[in-house]
DNA sequence: TAATATATTCAACGACGTTGAATTATCGAG
DNA sequence: CTCGATAATTCAACGTCGTTGAATATATTA
């Protein structure tokens, strides 16, 4: 009785509306972040009523994390670009590319705006976690090195860090770093969290 | 005629009142963080008028700024306690005191909600600065070392991630993370940012 | 007392996210 | 084709928020 007894009703069409909301909610959170960025405004971008973007998401977080969730394409070529090389270059690779990310216009606004949201968010913060931190474990678990989530979130940690006070509150010095000088300072902590040894001076406990 | 002629009008009062309303804001703020306190419940607290609380601090963003200002004595500590002691163990005793401060009820709370804030706000942005960055800053004044300006914000950078993954996304395993185990892993990277050379594996360039 | 400055209140504005009812359009079944 | 069910879309409104401006009360000095 699934597939034979066929409902009566107009069957969900295409949604080309549906479409085009996504498409002007991506730009304006891109651009505006989630706070400046309007339900209403949206809807106006979309030359549809508000209450309609209710009702095909839901909610205006929901609507943010249906925007934002293209960017979970970005990781993949993390992921690729980390796993072929020396392991013991891992960690400038790994800065290199998440700098590089950063610095474009694109990728770099949907990443700020993500992290922004990620800290009200609980959506945004899986979200920041999709794009982040899954590429990065995911390139270990080829490799053997113990402690791989552990050390996959130290090196998150270290570059949220550089997104927030770099790229957000935008603390001088560090604001102002050409991005090699940046990539040079961050890439050894990277390489330790990586594939050094995690405890301190005391060498092979933990 | 500055002390001489005394204009008519009602003196401004010791505002216990002003008082009140800090004292409601800065027990919510903390708890509830700056997006869940609302200016109303502020004043049903200090048992004032919403209006009053405009009239006294312009805006909830101020308030905000000034209720979270007496966390500017917290660095205080915290600049005394890495002045003194070997240089070679400054990452070590900065990160013990940094989770300490964080695992602290009070001040963790603090921290958090500025950090939380600084991402829309200025203002929480430049007290974040001067609660985190400024003690760094001030201990290195005393000592020679390069580029003071930027290994303090590097520092910071590592500091605030660890804010933001540990404590805000809670991302695991680094959530649940043992205190001790953290300050080992971390110490290393803040003690290198501190006294150690900045560009990756060349030596003595920059 | 009169004038002036402060302290406090009241009512309202405009914007926001969200909701529920109403309307219109599209489909399958008889 | 007609009918009824379902989807698409709109409209008006609610409740809350930060904020504002006028109004009232209170204290202080000339």
């Amino acid at each position: 009785m699934d597939t034979a007894t066929k409902k009566a009703g107009r069957r969900p069409g295409q949604n080309k509306t549906k479409a085009k909301i996504i498409v002007a909610a991506e730009a304006l959170f891109t651009k505006e972040g989630f706070d400046h960025t309007t339900i209403r405004s949206i809807a106006k971008h979309a030359e549809v009523d508000p209450a309609l973007v209710m009702h095909y998401f839901g909610s205006k977080q929901e609507l943010f994390i249906e925007a934002m969730a293209p960017s979970q394409q970005m990781p993949r070529k993390i992921a690729q670009e980390l796993t072929r090389g020396d392991p013991e270059t891992m960690g400038f690779r790994l800065a290199t590319l998440f700098v590089c990310m950063l610095e474009a216009r694109s990728t770099g606004h949907v990443v700020v705006n993500v992290l922004k949201a990620a800290v009200r968010i609980p959506g945004a913060a899986a979200l920041l976690k999709t794009i982040l931190v899954r590429p990065i474990l995911k390139a270990f678990k080829e490799s053997t090195f113990d402690h791989a989530e552990l050390r996959a979130t130290l090196a998150q940690s270290q570059l949220v860090g550089i997104v927030l006070t770099r790229y957000i509150i935008k603390i001088e010095p560090l604001a102002s770093l050409p991005s090699n000088e940046l990539i040079e300072c961050i890439a050894p902590t990277l390489q330790r969290y990586l594939t050094g040894n995690l405890n301190g001076n005391r060498k092979e406990i933990l």
